[in-house]
DNA sequence: TCTGGGGTCCTAGGACCC
DNA sequence: TCTGGGGTCCTAGGACCC
């Protein structure tokens, strides 16, 4: 048996924990930049905020009664963990799926239900993220389990052939895990629109119109597991920093600085997964929401010569690739970098005239040293630019404190 | 004024190989 | 008139996820 540990309205519920005056309001998360409602507590909900609305097309009345905050990722991510391991404590397997669901292995368990009840309440109680649980023999089913949880009950079981049978009667196709928009629609043109109904469907019909993916989905919707646990997360493909900006940017120089900011974040990413690099990638975009604007999004990759993980040489492809890639009088509102072709040192093979990898370990593991203990962007490139309030810079004007990973930002008990 | 960021997998088609 | 059989690799596009 799989559970399925959710939080309940992840990023608005982490902001309450540590502000109690906003725990019976309603709360919307924007996105970066400040732009879309990312995550709404059940009363913003209730007052139709739609994830992903824009909010400034909110209506200002609407608006007024909102606790709007800009994403605090670095919150969301130490609240995460601290759920994880209340998690890791109750269960031998664990799978950390995204930053608020977790899969958890079940066998063993004499009374699913009891347990279950009990891991929500310690969840809740040790962490002050309130949840739900869904727990079924395969995940696509505790997933399902979980969403008629979060409609009240707070854990649903699936145990039972008859349960999951009752579950999958009047469930919506489009709320199935792996089906989205676009398939539901299909399946709808297919008289297909209950869970029950893609579980029953011909299984020729399914693999001919939608594939194999599509396939595994309704045998885990007849109960036969099709995924398996993943406790080791599988080592990155890609790795991709890209921001949009608050602004539309002209300056080409104020881009290549983003542009490097970013490249200098990526390889950050990748030494910490352990991780080197040999092809990277840089993009910039105009304003796609401006059409009568000049448009032009530039794209352009290189494989480098040899593996490296060492901002310095990832930097100077960056930079290479950026000669002319921009246009003049064009305003750009968001850049990105990626790297892929990514793999394990201990995977790669050089030749008779090049080195497998390049660059310098150690003073690499010493700038991230400094960073990490003084604080990101203490040290650095100097192509970054190095600006205190950069021109390309994010857009967030209602962030709240870092109350769990900076002294500064402790939140203060009176006695 | 204002519209997120970061991933995965699968499939089809073309180039190229012997 | 008729033109093999088997494979790999790469890319682009489309779908999905949180």
């Amino acid at each position: 048996m799989f559970a399925l540990v959710d939080g309940n309205n992840f990023y608005a519920s982490c902001e309450r924990v540590f502000d109690p005056g906003i725990r019976a309001k309603p709360v919307v998360v924007l996105s970066n930049n400040d732009g879309c409602a990312i995550a709404r507590s059940a009363e913003a909900k209730a007052l139709g905020i739609r994830m992903g609305h824009p909010i400034h097309l909110v209506p200002p009345p609407l608006r007024k009664q909102l606790v709007v905050r800009s994403a605090n990722f670095t919150l969301y991510g130490d609240m995460s963990a601290r759920v994880v391991s209340v998690l890791r404590d109750a269960a031998a397997r664990v799978e950390v799926y995204s930053i608020d669901e977790s899969f958890l292995d079940l066998s063993g368990i004499a009374d699913p239900e009891a347990f279950s009840r009990g891991l929500r309440q310690r969840v809740h109680r040790w962490t002050g993220i309130p949840n739900c649980i869904g727990v079924a023999p395969t995940k696509t089913l505790a997933k399902l389990a979980n969403k008629m949880a979060k409609a009240g009950a707070g854990v649903v079981v699936l145990d039972t052939l008859d349960q999951q049978a009752r579950a999958l009667e009047h469930f919506p196709v489009g709320d199935v895990w792996g089906v989205g928009r676009r398939w539901s629609e299909k399946l709808a043109s297919l008289g297909i629109a209950t869970a029950a109904q893609l579980r029953d469907a011909p299984t020729d019909l399914i693999l001919e119109r939608f594939g194999v993916v599509m396939t595994r989905t309704q045998r885990e919707l007849q109960g036969q597991p099709c995924m398996a646990l993943e406790e080791v997360e599988a080592d990155r493909q890609q790795i991709l920093v890209s921001r949009s900006f608050a602004d539309r940017v002209e300056d080409h120089e104020a881009v290549a600085q983003a542009a490097a900011t970013f490249a200098v974040r990526a390889c950050e990413k990748l030494r910490r997964r352990g991780l080197v690099t040999s092809a990277v990638g840089v993009f910039a975009q105009t304003d796609a929401f401006r059409p009568e604007l000049k448009q032009h999004n530039p794209t352009r990759m290189a494989s480098l010569p040899s593996a490296t993980s060492d901002s310095r040489v990832v930097l100077s492809a960056i930079r290479r690739l950026m000669i002319g890639m921009l246009r003049a009088g064009y305003g750009y509102k968001k850049a990105g970098v990626t790297l892929t072709d990514l793999a394990k040192p201990r995977d790669l093979q050089g030749d008779l005239f090049t080195a497998a990898i390049v660059g310098d370990d150690r003073l690499m593991a010493t700038l991230d040293q400094i960073n990490r203990k003084f604080g990101r962007g203490v040290a650095g490139l100097g192509a970054s630019g190095w600006q205190v309030k950069p021109v390309w810079g994010m857009r967030q004007q209602m962030l709240s404190p870092c109350y769990t990973t900076c002294a500064r930002d402790l939140p203060r008990a009176l006695c």
